[in-house]
DNA sequence: GTCAGTTCATGCGCATTCTCGTGGTCGAAG
DNA sequence: CTTCGACCACGAGAATGCGCATGAACTGAC
């Protein structure tokens, strides 16, 4: 999951930036509406945190081209205590949610994970499929109740799978959500992943489409051939 | 659209519901965790809204309760302001947004409008034609619910052909949507995937017209009399 | 240095796709 | 009605290149 970060104080920027990397998300950082709005526009974001008080173009206005243009992740804007009116701006702006400065990190954490798990349409902060549970709250993964040991790339995979359940994710989807901007993408390390991957939850679980990406989806509902 | 409101506050349960009503809201309204858990398991409702500290049920529990039954409606939680961790542990429930009272009753509205919005994006995209369902999001798909094994290819020229259904589609056509780049274009490697297709799919779905290109259509419906 | 995690390079196996050839079907003209 | 030519279906083999396993090189943390 790659998350962007649009905000002018150095510090704050600095504290959720590393919040949130701690908690395992890819994250890009903007620190002026124009650098953001940019970012924004060219790169695929699973959920962007905005400041509305910004220098070189406002947060509001930022959020506004970027739904003009038919973006649609998941924006949560940062708003002073004080400007109520801000909030119901951005809200209309297409904000999917707020949090009112200052504010404890860990609200802000708890309300990106909601947003990603909301915006693949999951209600729960666990994800099941099959014999796998993923707790987007705690970071961790079980198969049949086994908490698996997973390094911080084979969870960003299994995670982005998990939230994409039944689609069929492609190569350089993988690639732009679990690796930040600039990355050497003619390599095949996505399937050296999805291979190790693979041998800890069992082969079942991940479906490669070929040309197309992989799908991952509870077996049983095995797909038939319909070669009659 | 039909909204519960769960709030013990008896006032603040009028005001609100009034102001949705106002809005052109159908509203029911529950004065305990206990009521408000059984009406938001047996009715259908667009969105919710719920105050944590209630009587009888804790609203956090209604919530997981719900989530636990797999409703997925939105809902809004109201908490007291200095109870910040009330919100976090709402949201993990799987509350999609919060308000802290107290608060200006057009801010939930607003909130409740983009949570009602924000749900309808959800819809599965799925195009019905006869037996065959084609989900193009997962790109799959399914006759008389039988998960079809297809290639790419197959994959592509259902897809096309769902998309423009009743219409003659070209061979030319077909062949410049499923190939990138100008393909040798006098070879007939769309009749053979024509064919393979209906061996999948039955052969009365894809209807050739010759001299012309291929149509889908369900059969049943009259397509006879289009010939003469 | 050691170790865990990650990236890169290679070669093989095989699903997918393309080509080709034959035979069948349709429609119009004689 | 018959005949002819164009169009189409389909099977089978050939060629392509994708995906995977494997292991070695690389990196950073301690």
């Amino acid at each position: 999951m790659r998350i962007l970060v649009v905000e002018d104080d150095v510090n704050l920027n600095r504290q959720l930036t590393d919040t949130l990397k701690e908690a395992g998300y890819v994250v890009d950082q903007a620190f002026d509406g124009e650098e953001g709005h940019y970012l924004g526009d060219g790169e695929p974001y699973d959920a962007v945190i905005l400041d509305i008080g910004l220098p070189e173009m406002d947060g509001i206005t930022v959020l506004e081209k970027w739904r003009g243009a038919g973006k649609v992740m998941p924006v949560l804007i940062l708003t002073a205590r004080d400007r109520w009116s801000d909030k119901v701006a951005g809200i209309d702006a297409g904000a999917d949610d707020y949090v009112t400065k200052p504010f404890h990190v860990e609200e802000v954490l708890a309300r990106i994970r909601a947003l990603i798990r909301r915006a693949a349409g999951h209600a729960s902060s666990e994800i099941v499929c099959g014999p796998v549970r993923l707790d987007t709250k705690g970071s961790k993964a079980t198969v049949n109740g086994v908490a698996l040991k997973l390094t911080s790339h084979e969870f960003r995979l299994l995670s982005y799978l998990m939230h994409h359940m039944g689609q069929v994710v492609s190569r350089t989807e993988l690639v732009e959500h679990m690796y930040d901007q600039d990355f050497d993408r003619d390599s095949n390390t996505i399937e050296v992943f999805v291979g190790r991957l693979r041998k800890k939850i069992g082969n079942d679980l991940i479906e490669t489409v070929r040309g197309l990406g992989y799908r991952m989806q509870a077996p049983g509902m095995v797909s038939k051939d319909a070669k009659s």
